[in-house]
DNA sequence: TTCATTTATTGAACTTGTTCAATGTTTTTG
DNA sequence: CAAAAACATTGAACAAGTTCAATAAATGAA
């Protein structure tokens, strides 16, 4: 297995039991980057050769509470979703991850603390993954990745203040509305569990609010 | 006034009818920086000069919605609250700033779009301004600045996550109490109309928290 | 295919928080 | 200082959301 003091000279990712060529499996990955920053042919290899794929079967977890995340994955097949379970034993979760989103827990992972999170695929997944080690490694001899990261924490912290404003101001109807209009996909992949604990309500009221909307009709 | 194209040659700010000299006015800022990334003395020096003293008053704006916040801001005196107003006309508070705090409105900064929250000083308040042009400058001419604010934006939306959390899975006596002890500061400094924006309840639904506590005691 | 498990629905009683209105208190400002 | 404005408290009626329990429907694994 290749360690960080080579790791640009990677050529194949152990996938299962067969080696796979790496840019087949990067090719999403690379349209995501080129999204945000311009890196040379030459850059884009070296700092995606960084990523190992991981396969994550369903109902398994990527990341459980109490362990150090010394890794950011690129999911590129499935289904995750981020969740943290409070004193009461409820789970609410942060968000959920699809092709081509980002997953971490970015708290545990720059602060090298253990995690409040679970991080637990709902479908068989792939993603893939960079250390900690390897991403330092980047930061250092490509200058852009510290752009890529800054912008894209960014874009991630301007939407969570959006769904903290809609929180705090819309009622659980509305929410469960825009949830639908604005996430589509994951409302035909998720069961009406998972998008209550999403949205901060029971799954019982979730139920009534289906109910009286499809009575109204 | 200096422009971006000599920014860095400023010496002096004008301030109420005084120049005067800038190092004094940057410690708070120099220490802030200091706490995340190392920069030479120089450097260090070009950076803060491109920071120019704004001073504002009691409830007067220093954005309003619908302008496009071309600056980043870090207080240096005073208190500011950041909110949105929803559709029923009521308030939602983003979060307060104090001394050492930065305050924008990250998306309308980067995005280039009008913005749809106010940031208003709750006290007379001085605040050292950065504008998108001056910034970008930096970020080419100085690479840890890119640093900087990838760590920063990190550790605010790591704030933000977890009061994602606890909002969803906290009472509002809870996160009363929660807020009183993380933020004894603030709460001395803020009314309860404010505090109860911040919390998402009414002021009056936090009148009756408070005497239920009191009586408890 | 079948049995077990997970998911979804519904109702009744309950808790949390809102709204409106009235009243008192504190702060600001001329 | 006095008047006005902003802030805080309280109660009663109401709305939003939870909890618990019972039942039905869908899904998954052997």
């Amino acid at each position: 297995m290749p360690t960080a003091q080579n790791a640009f000279s990677r050529k194949y990712y152990y996938l299962g039991n067969v080696f796979t060529e790496p840019h087949k499996m990067h090719n999403l990955l690379k349209q995501n980057i080129n999204k945000h920053i311009s890196l040379s042919v030459n850059e884009m290899e070296e700092f995606c050769n960084l990523f190992q794929l991981k396969i994550i079967k369903k109902k398994t977890f990527l990341l459980s509470e109490g362990e150090v995340c010394d890794f950011e994955g690129f999911v590129t097949r499935g289904l995750f979703r981020v969740y943290h379970i409070d004193q009461n034993g409820f789970e609410q979760i942060l968000y959920f991850a699809i092709e081509n989103w980002w997953i971490t827990d970015i708290d545990s992972f720059t602060n090298e603390k253990p995690s409040q999170l679970f991080i637990e695929a709902l479908e068989d997944s792939e993603v893939l993954l960079i250390t900690k080690k390897d991403k330092e490694f980047a930061y250092s001899k490509l200058p852009l990745i510290e752009k890529l990261f800054r912008v894209m924490t960014q874009k991630t912290h301007v939407a969570l203040q959006r769904r903290m404003i809609d929180n705090l101001s819309k009622t659980a109807d509305q929410r469960y509305l825009d949830f639908i209009e604005k996430y589509p996909v994951l409302y035909n992949r998720l069961t009406n569990l998972q998008i209550a604990a999403y949205l901060g309500i029971s799954h019982e009221f979730l139920s009534k609010i289906r109910g009286k909307m499809a009575s109204k009709k």
